[in-house]
RNA sequence: UCCUCAGUAGCUCAAUGGCAGAGCACUCGGCUGUUAACCGAGGGGUUGUAGGUUCGACUCCUACCUGAGGAGCCA
């Protein structure tokens, strides 16, 4: 008996097929029965008709309860009333494992219970829908470096020291040389296989342990992070938007199903197109200032500090399209940033703020090249010069300009699946206070 | 760390300081085209914890616990 899956049943119309998989609900009428199926493929409605089957099947039908797993033989064939929508006519049905009472019934249910069911949650219909379009973002991800000349090289998540200070990292003791800590970012490495490689990127698992407890975090999660050799700001932000606007139409492509199920509104994903609007922290600012005289904000913009939440959520409000918000402040962003050689207060830095309140998705910018402006800048910011030796190395030998910038996975999907919070969007998030299941 | 809100049946929620209730889920019965199916019956409670006010507290007060949303910080 080769099993079939749902996904493919319009190839078997009319030939006996055998299913493997689990009851999601059913629903009966005296003598005939309602079985929805699902196999991880998709679903289906079988019918099990009292006087087509033998006893076994019939009580079989009966006695199966909300998330049993059964294998089901029949003949699909289309809806009585449904055009292009199969149902299967069984033949027989074997009740593999009976559920026990299943948790998480057809109604609805708050958020804490959900997330203690998380290993159920995953069968439900929206949480497959929205994993399914994670699978093929990361897909799409790899395929726009792969086919671009970029070269995976993946970063070491036990790392010695911090990229930008140690208060936000999770510290390991089993090295013992020295304290070890779990990656923020590959970043510094990415500059160093940049310069074996040219064009690299890395994606992996990412740690930052804040205080934070919003709709936009997790202490653990996925970063894309592709680094370019002889990349200016300008070349980071072309790169940025081509390969996000490449992701966005893959899924468009690919995920439409999935996207009706989760009813987000695909317009607002079509406007995805290069060029996206660049805006100078200057102007960004301006557009505070004036937001904040008509009363559009809550709290005045002070020159010289970063976006705040609110103020990335107006300025994206703003546009339809990810805006490029670029050259912010040297003092507010990570040491390593090139400064503007026209505003040496500024850094070639750039945000991207996805639209509709979904805030930064990516942060990047070109690095500093000079051996002797990063030594003065890990000394400004009281690091300890002896644990970036072997990153200055990269400056003493055969220094070069170059830039990338690191996407949040997660964030991408809750953004292009429309959704309220990221923690739907990772098949078992780890959040603060949230670490089982 | 700070601010706001919420904890009542397995789940989602109701109950004006005066008998602890409904829907879903579960069990039993009915129904040959159901779509969160429907109809009838049944079991199911230390109202988050501790204290206080009151003749009487799910309801008011205090503290704590747990969770959610937000700020800061970040992708």
């Amino acid at each position: 008996m080769k099993q079939t899956y749902i996904a493919e049943i319009g190839k078997h119309i009319g030939a006996e097929v055998t299913l493997r998989g689990w009851l999601y609900n059913k629903r009966s009428s005296g003598k005939l029965g309602f079985l929805e199926i699902r196999d991880g493929s998709a679903m289906m409605q079988a019918i099990v008709s009292k006087k087509d089957v033998d006893e076994a099947t019939w009580e079989a039908s009966e006695r199966a309860t909300q998330e049993s797993s059964v294998i089901v033989t029949g003949v699909p064939r289309e809806h009585p009333k449904k055009p292009g929508v199969y149902e299967l006519d069984v033949k027989t049905l074997e009740l593999v494992g009976l559920a026990s009472e299943y948790p998480i019934t057809p109604k609805e249910h708050g958020v804490e219970f959900l997330m203690d069911h998380r290993h159920l949650w995953l069968r439900s219909k929206r949480q497959h829908a929205i994993l399914r379009v994670r699978h093929t973002i990361i897909k799409a991800v790899r395929d726009f470096f792969d086919n671009n000349g970029f070269t995976l090289c993946d970063t070491p998540i036990f790392t010695p020291a911090a990229c930008e200070g140690t208060t936000n990292l999770f510290e390991v003791n089993y090295f013992d040389e020295e304290k070890a800590y779990l990656s923020q970012s590959g970043q510094l490495y990415n500059e160093a296989t940049a310069a074996a490689f040219g064009k690299v990127y890395c994606f992996g698992p990412t740690f930052r342990a804040e205080k934070s407890k919003t709709r936009r975090h997790l202490t653990e999660f996925w970063m894309v992070e592709p680094e370019v050799a002889y990349a200016k700001l300008d070349d980071v932000m072309e790169l940025a938007e081509q390969f996000v606007s490449y992701v966005v139409a893959r899924v468009l492509e690919s995920r439409q199903e999935e996207l009706k199920v989760l009813e987000r509104d695909i317009t607002k994903l079509e406007a995805i197109i290069p060029p996206f609007p660049r805006l100078p922290y200057d102007d960004a600012a301006k557009m505070l200032d004036e937001a904040f005289a008509a009363g559009k904000l809550e709290n005045k913009f002070e020159y010289g500090s970063d976006l705040g939440s609110p103020d990335e959520t107006y300025i994206s409000s703003q546009f339809d399209k990810p805006v490029m918000v670029h050259r912010y402040p040297a003092a507010i962003k990570a040491f390593y940033m090139e400064p503007d050689p026209l505003r040496p207060d500024l850094a070639l830095c750039v945000d991207v703020l996805a639209p509709e309140g979904y805030g930064e998705v990516i942060g990047g910018g070109e690095r500093a090249s000079s051996l002797e402006y990063l030594l003065k800048q890990i000394a400004a910011h009281g690091l300890p010069e002896e644990a970036f030796d072997w990153y200055l190395d990269l400056r003493k030998y055969g220094t070069f300009p170059h830039g990338g910038f690191g996407m949040g996975i997660e964030r991408c999907v809750s953004w292009l699946c429309g959704l309220e919070h990221v923690r739907e969007t990772i098949p078992f998030p780890r959040m603060l206070y949230r670490l089982k299941p």
